[in-house]
DNA sequence: GTTCGTGCAAAAACTTTGCATTATC
DNA sequence: GATAATGCAAAGTTTTTGCACGAAC
C-alpha cells in the first residue's frame, strides 16, 4: 500500500464530533490543539470499529506535523474523558479504543484465532446483569463482557478450539 | 507482622492440589522443583482469592530459598496450563490470579471504589451468553464477565460513583 | 548424565512523565 | 501574556528472556 487511495469519506459526522471535542476542551479549560484535532480526525480516516494507541501513532509516521507518541496517549485519555472514545482491555497488554458517538453500549465476542471482535447487545442480558448486581448489593456503574471463542469464518476453515 | 503468626491450615486441600500439580508435570515432561513447590503451596497459605504475581513474589521476600520474580513468573503460567490457576485482568495493567480447583466457573463484580471482588454465578446468564455467541456464529469458549459499580459497604459510607 | 529449571540482570512492551520550547486562548 | 500542550528522551510498570549454574529425573 503505497499509495493512501482514495481517501475514505469518515462514516461519522466530523464536525458534530469536533463540536463535542471543543465544548469539553472549553469546560475543563484545555485548548483545541491543532495535534489534537489532526488526531481526532485520523480516528475518524482510519475508520477501524477498534484501534491502538500504536496504530494512531503510526498514522503520524509520515505525517508532517509529526504527532508524538506522548502526544497520542495524552489526547487518547482526554477522548475518553470527553466520552468520544471508549477504553478497552482485551485481555493483551495493550488497550483498544473505540468511537462512543452515535454507538449505543454493546459487548463484544472475540475470535481467539484470528482476533476478530464482533459486537453485540441484548436487552435480557442487560437487565439480567443488572439483576445480579443488585442481588449482591452493588449499585452498578458499568460493565465489560466478552465472550471469546472461534468465529464462523475462522471454524470454516477447520479450526477449532 | 514480624512473626508469621500460627499458620493457617489452607483451606483447600494441599495434596490433591499438589497431585494434579505433578501429574501434569509429568505429561509434560517437566519438573516438580522446590520452588514450584513453594510457590503452590505460598498460593494456598495466603488464602487469598484473588492474588498478583507481585503479591507471590512478596512472600518470598524475607524467606530463603529465595524464590525469585523470574521464577514466580514461570510457575504462574505453568500454574494456569496446569488449570490449577485462573488468570483474569480487572482493568487494570496487572493481572490477577485465583485457584479454580473446586471452584466452578463464576463471575465477578467489582467495587471501583475499594476493590473489593465479589464472585457470582448465574445460570441464566451463562444460558444466554451461549446463545449470542451462537446467534454471531461464535463456537465461545469462554467468557469474562465483569461487572462494575460500588459495593454495599462503599455505598453505606456515602461513596457514589 | 541429560534435561529442565533457576537466579540474575538485562530487555521488552506499553504507557507515563519531566522539562524546555511552542501554541492557544 | 498567561496557561496549557508538545516533542523528546528518559523513566515507570509489569512481564519476559538469555545465559551460566544447579537441581530433578
Amino acid at each position: 500500500m503505497a499509495r493512501s487511495s482514495t481517501r475514505k469519506a469518515p462514516s461519522i459526522d466530523i464536525d458534530g464530533l469536533l463540536g463535542k471535542f471543543e465544548s469539553f476542551l472549553q469546560r475543563k479549560s484545555l485548548k483545541l490543539t491543532t495535534q489534537r484535532r489532526k488526531i481526532l480526525e485520523k480516528i475518524l480516516e482510519m475508520d477501524k470499529t477498534h484501534f491502538t494507541a500504536d496504530d494512531l501513532v503510526d498514522q503520524f509516521r509520515n505525517e508532517r506535523p509529526r504527532v508524538s507518541k506522548a502526544t497520542v496517549y495524552r489526547a487518547l485519555s482526554v477522548l475518553v474523558e470527553a466520552e468520544i472514545l471508549e477504553e478497552h482491555q482485551f485481555g493483551d497488554s495493550y488497550k483498544v479504543y473505540e468511537l462512543s458517538e452515535g454507538r449505543p453500549h454493546h459487548d463484544h465476542l472475540i475470535c481467539t484465532n484470528c482476533g476478530k471482535i464482533l459486537e453485540f447487545f441484548n436487552e435480557e442480558m442487560e437487565k439480567l446483569q443488572d439483576k445480579v448486581a443488585k442481588g449482591n448489593g452493588f449499585h452498578p456503574t458499568h460493565h465489560s463482557q466478552k465472550i471469546y471463542g472461534i468465529c464462523a469464518a475462522c471454524w470454516g476453515k477447520g479450526v477449532r478450539a
